[in-house]
DNA sequence: CGTTTACGTAGACTG
DNA sequence: TACGTAAACG
């Protein structure tokens, strides 16, 4: 191992070792054998997986050669046109993500493990239907069983036992541990689920990963084969790999071990699904001889925000040693704001955006940066209502949505007949045809004949002389299994027959009816309609607003945001509960990931960093609620951020790390510690404590732990 | 009988 | 919010 690499002997004139420092140079040129870079934040680990791509072209490899594996595919294909400017043969380089590679090979080889080749590939919306749906088969729920797994929590339980690869009930037990009493079912469903994916050719994203694994392990020819054709293996994002991902590595690197991952221990934001810190450390033993090559110098931000993310990260429990250092003085300190409220926060970001704005910054240049999807919702408001433009990232999918999936299904019926579940669906959108009657039409067509002939069943059903719109939808079907046509033809086809649905179906259909709109630009990129189906649900295209994102302000989630970098960042949010998010409150590993999420959205910014918290939050739920600083940014040298005065923050609010249980606090506490109550809804609870001067805490037998407001409990003490 | 509609309540994230 | 359940409707 080597911790400080000597500077390179490279071939001089090289352009993939020019415009590198020692570290770069070092990792790009090594000519083979396994090799691990543990690169910092800002320390240039894109450029170092470019020259890298370019330096192996200049040594002779055919770019067919090399194997590129990504978190996404836009990093792929952004780092292959970098590398391009080097090695014109840079852009046929394989490129991809482990789940879209795993995707290609069963394509053309999945028959191996008895997987038709027009398998549908489906995504985590469609595993929760198929759950509920084996759920009903099996009649395992009790009726009125409301504390009965919900399908949503079923997947969850499901992808992440596989995901960890721990058993059900294990899984149950250390995540889920309210489903205790249910482990016998899950299990049941578990296996309904896996029976109905294989009798209807579905694959979610699990299955690729597992099934790439399978086809590699047990089938030499298929290993020794894909070894002769990927010589160079590159994988970046190494720290968000799970288990199988790591196995995939072996299994494609393991004949030449020509591979190189690079991560960094301190962005590992993925651990809740699955994702292992320890395939970083363990690299180097299922890889004897590895070279490390760390890279520590930072060339994004300047020296105040560098102090602040290395201070952030210095508390974290277990991480390889490094400390990032920039040559870049000057800058000035991050910022803490604690606005009153809510809006108070949206108007501090948009004030600061104005400021940047005005002293010529360009929007692009600019983000804000949030926990969870909604967490920028208020701001959107005000962004709006004053006319600037910005574009949001991450939270809920353009394919997620119901009139996206309406269409597609009438696509993905035809690519693969035998996916009941969007039989399904679209026999539900006919007026009059419930889940009842389509069940019985399936069953019907099942039974009538094989699955290529079910287009041809359906118009033969004698349900279609009563229901005219079963006919349309046979005709549409017959149109668009034309195996001459495009995908953009059939696509256009589709809309034309599902708009007057649409617009019967909801409300707001004139802003569904333009998201379909961008369905058919999106269709004319494939010749096959297998292939647009799988590929748009692997890697779900940027809505048109993303694309557009010159000149406009970003709002991302922090998840979305890895990898990417402004010279101006607004987080917002950096409140308990928000970030570190609710459920992971409890769970010291969880909150180490939320520390790191921290350190991630802070490490973004180039030269200015401001983080904002609210002081107060009103909730229908809870009322109004006093808002924590995020934890992570308590007990912080005083010198790190600037704490601008705003309002009487300090004057009303208690400082921010007094436990609620100590201090001099003279208010009411009208219900003994310990003592029962009864409450309206929750029934029977016990006082557990106090929470500030406004709340109680109260367990109640059925509801769990509750706060609850003082002023509007409506507690009796018993 | 199955579908539609109205209502109340648990649960909320990140890809 | 959105889902699941219960009652009304065709």
């Amino acid at each position: 191992m080597t911790p400080d690499p000597p500077p390179t002997s490279g071939s001089p004139g090289s352009p993939a070792l020019s415009g590198l420092n020692e570290g770069q140079a070092f990792a790009v040129g090594l000519l083979g054998g396994p090799i691990l870079v543990i690169a910092g934040a800002g320390t240039g680990k894109t450029r170092t997986l470019v020259h890298r791509v370019a330096f192996l072209l200049e040594q002779g490899l055919a770019p067919s050669q090399i194997l590129l594996l990504t978190f996404t595919r836009k990093a792929a294909a952004e780092m292959l046109s970098r590398a391009r400017q080097m090695h014109a043969n840079a852009a046929a380089v394989e490129g991809g993500t482990f789940h879209s590679l795993c995707h290609r090979l069963l394509r053309q080889m999945g028959r191996r493990l008895d997987l038709p080749p027009n398998f549908t590939v489906i995504d985590r919306a469609d595993s929760e239907h198929i759950i509920k749906a084996v759920v009903e088969e099996l009649k395992l729920k009790d009726k009125g069983d409301k504390q009965f797994p919900k399908p949503r929590a079923l997947a969850d339980i499901i992808s992440r036992s596989r995901n960890l690869e721990l058993g059900l009930p294990e899984t149950v037990e250390a995540l889920a541990p309210q489903y205790e009493d249910y482990i016998p079912q899950v299990m049941g469903i578990a296996k309904g689920f896996v029976a109905a994916k294989r009798r209807q050719a579905l694959v979610d994203y699990d299955d690729l990963l597992f099934m790439g694994e399978e086809l590699l392990r047990d089938h030499p020819e298929v290993r020794r084969e894909l070894a002769r054709r990927w010589r160079h293996l590159l994988v970046d994002e190494y720290q968000d790999t799970n288990a199988v991902q790591a196995r995939l590595v072996m299994l494609l690197a393991g004949e030449h071990k020509n591979v190189m991952v690079v991560g960094d221990d301190a962005q590992s934001i993925y651990a809740f699904r699955g994702a292992r810190l320890q395939n970083i450390l363990e690299f180097p033993h299922k890889f004897p001889g590895t070279r490390l090559v760390k890279l520590e110098r930072n060339y994004r931000s300047c020296q105040p925000i560098l102090d602040l993310t290395n201070a952030i990260i210095a508390q974290a429990r277990e991480r390889y040693d490094k400390h990032l250092y920039t040559e870049q003085g000057g800058g000035p300190l991050p910022r803490l704001l604690r606005p009153r409220d809510e809006r108070g926060q949206s108007r501090e970001v948009l004030k600061g955006v104005q400021d940047l704005l005005a002293a010529g910054v360009a929007p692009e240049r600019v983000a804000v940066l949030f926990r969870a999807g909604n967490d920028s919702s208020d701001l959107e408001v005000e962004l709006t209502a004053e006319g600037l433009a910005h574009v949001k990232v991450g939270g809920l999918r353009f394919l997620e949505a119901s009139h996206i999936k309406d269409a597609l299904s009438h696509l993905r019926v035809v690519a693969n007949p035998q996916d009941y579940m969007s039989w399904q669906r679209i026999l539900m959108l006919l007026p009059g045809l419930g889940p009842k009657k389509a069940q019985q039409i399936i069953a019907a067509m099942v039974r009538a004949t094989a699955p290529p002939g079910y287009v041809v069943a359906l118009k033969n059903l004698p349900l279609v002389a009563q229901v005219p719109e079963l006919g349309e939808l046979a005709l549409l079907l017959e149109a668009i299994s034309d195996p001459t046509l495009s995908p953009l033809s059939a696509t256009e086809a589709v809309l034309e027959y599902y708009e007057p649905l649409c617009r019967a179906l909801y409300e707001d259909h004139p802003r569904r009816l333009r998201e379909l709109e961008e369905l058919p630009s999106l269709a004319r990129n494939y010749d096959s309609l297998a292939e647009f189906m799988a590929e748009v649900v692997l890697e779900p295209p940027a809505s048109r607003a993303e694309e557009q994102g010159a000149g406009r302000l970003t709002l991302s989630t922090i998840h979305s945001a890895k990898g990417l970098e402004w010279d101006h960042v607004f987080v917002i949010w950096a409140a308990e509960g928000r970030l570190p998010a609710g459920p992971t409150l409890h769970d010291p590993t969880a909150l180490e990931e939320e520390r790191r999420l921290l350190y991630v959205a802070c490490t973004r910014a180039r030269q200015s960093l401001t983080l904002l918290a609210p002081r107060e939050h009103y909730s229908r739920g809870q009322g109004l609620t006093q808002v924590r600083l995020c934890r992570f940014l308590e007990d912080l040298d005083p010198g790190l951020l600037e704490v601008p005065r705003m309002g009487p923050v300090f004057d009303v609010a208690p400082p921010a790390q007094a436990p609620a249980s100590r201090g001099s606090q003279r208010q009411e506490r009208p219900y003994a510690v310990g003592g029962q109550v009864r409450h309206a809804t929750f029934g029977l609870g016990k006082v557990m404590g106090y929470k500030g001067d406004s709340k109680i805490l109260v367990h109640f037998g059925r509801f769990g732990l509750k706060v609850l407001l003082l002023e509007f409990a409506k507690l009796e003490a018993l």
